[in-house]
DNA sequence: ATTAAATTTTACTTATCGACAAATTTTACT
DNA sequence: AGTAAAATTTGTCGATAAGTAAAATTTAAT
């Protein structure tokens, strides 16, 4: 065995280390989003993986450590929907908006899940702790939205839009915890929060503007 | 000891108990607001209030009829705020509303906390397993609200009265989550709930209302 | 004060968690 | 095939939970 046969060995080995990982990864995501993080323990992942406890520790170090990296993961994810592009038309805004985030999420619901609820136990989207200012960039992007539709004359600015933003936020929210903790399905998900966002576009609107939203919430009701 | 003798003595030693059970159920209401539900042992419990763990086997049975007791506390004091006056005027019903349950909640913050905490755990307030119907309950409250307020001519009726009824329920629930897990004190529990509640009226509001309900929102947020 | 019942406590059981070190087995390269 | 490193497992530890039975204590009446 000299430098070289170690270099290599260990590369192949690193791989099939990954892909155990992994393995033992998406199973956990699966653990979690079906029984909830209080009932979630490493033996039961170690038994539904078919080795030993140790073994994960091996593999992830602590319990927390496996909240870290669906947490790095979800960050990543959400980058990623984060830069879309954007409309300045509420009813477009909205729709586009649900409709993006929902086809993320049905990529893999179970890791999404997983992912909040590791998020929130770790207390990621508290305001205090967030390093990222996970929240902050989301209420930017709210904030862009309605300031995009005031100025595209959607809006009449008769409401602040820190309220507009905050609200448009905060319904986005609620139907994730409401998700994220199996009150409801993506569907319904779906409609929760593209309804919430027209209501709160439609405080504002200008009667053209309000016609169409009323006109969506109809429909979206009526399904 | 005779017939007569045992009685006189259940009935003090049963008065006494009462008073032991509830100076221990105070020091478990505050020991869940301030630490939580899952730091909530029997042990801790027992510490705190000077007995041991058995004794509070004795005076509550399993830990989970201490949730009992609490959420059936909290049941009764619902009742009484649901049974108060209503306003057709949405600013009024709004500010009122919001005022009502925030002074409900002020008496006893510990106690309607550490409540709703074990109404969550026991799925008091999911629709499915809730056998009052509470939420159906405050729902109904909700679409009064609105009713009056069409009828009475604040309102256009533009907007489904099931949409305007299921959001101001929404708004009201996002708050108290926020409120009861501890990321928002009382006072940013009124400022959220009266925020979003003249906000949802604000999506159907006539001219003249809609004036008064955005005059509100900008001073509610210049405090 | 005595006494009998109610209450509390001591001591214990059962179960489960996360975590770790040492020994064994597996793996991949030569 | 042999070998050395890497990975896994066995065995074990320490902590802590809920809950129970029986002994000891307290209580409130006589």
């Amino acid at each position: 065995m000299n430098a070289k046969g170690k270099s290599l060995e260990n590369s192949t080995r690193q791989a099939n280390k990954i892909l155990r990982r992994n393995r033992i990864l998406n199973i956990a995501k699966h653990l979690i989003a079906s029984e909830g993080l209080e009932a979630f323990t490493l033996s039961q992942l170690a038994d539904k993986a078919g080795v030993s406890v140790p073994t994960i520790h091996n593999l992830f170090g602590k319990k927390s450590d496996i909240y870290q990296e669906l947490i790095a993961e979800l960050v990543i994810a959400l980058q990623g929907v984060m830069s879309k592009p954007m409309f300045g038309d509420p009813v477009e805004s909205a729709k586009f908006f649900a409709q993006s985030i929902v086809s993320m999420y049905t990529d893999n619901e179970d890791f999404y899940r997983a992912a909040y609820m590791a998020g929130n136990q770790e207390g990621i989207f508290d305001d205090r702790k967030s390093k990222d200012g996970f929240v902050q960039q989301s209420i930017k992007i709210a904030e862009r939205c309605c300031v995009a539709a005031l100025k595209e004359g959607f809006l009449l600015g008769n409401i602040g839009t820190s309220t507009l933003t905050r609200q448009l936020y905060q319904c986005h929210r609620l139907g994730r915890q409401d998700w994220v903790y199996a009150h409801i399905d993506l569907n319904e998900y779906y409609h929760q929060v593209l309804e919430g966002m027209l209501m709160v576009y439609a405080t504002d609107a200008t009667p053209e503007c309000h016609k169409r939203l009323a006109k969506e919430l109809k429909r979206l009701n009526s399904q």
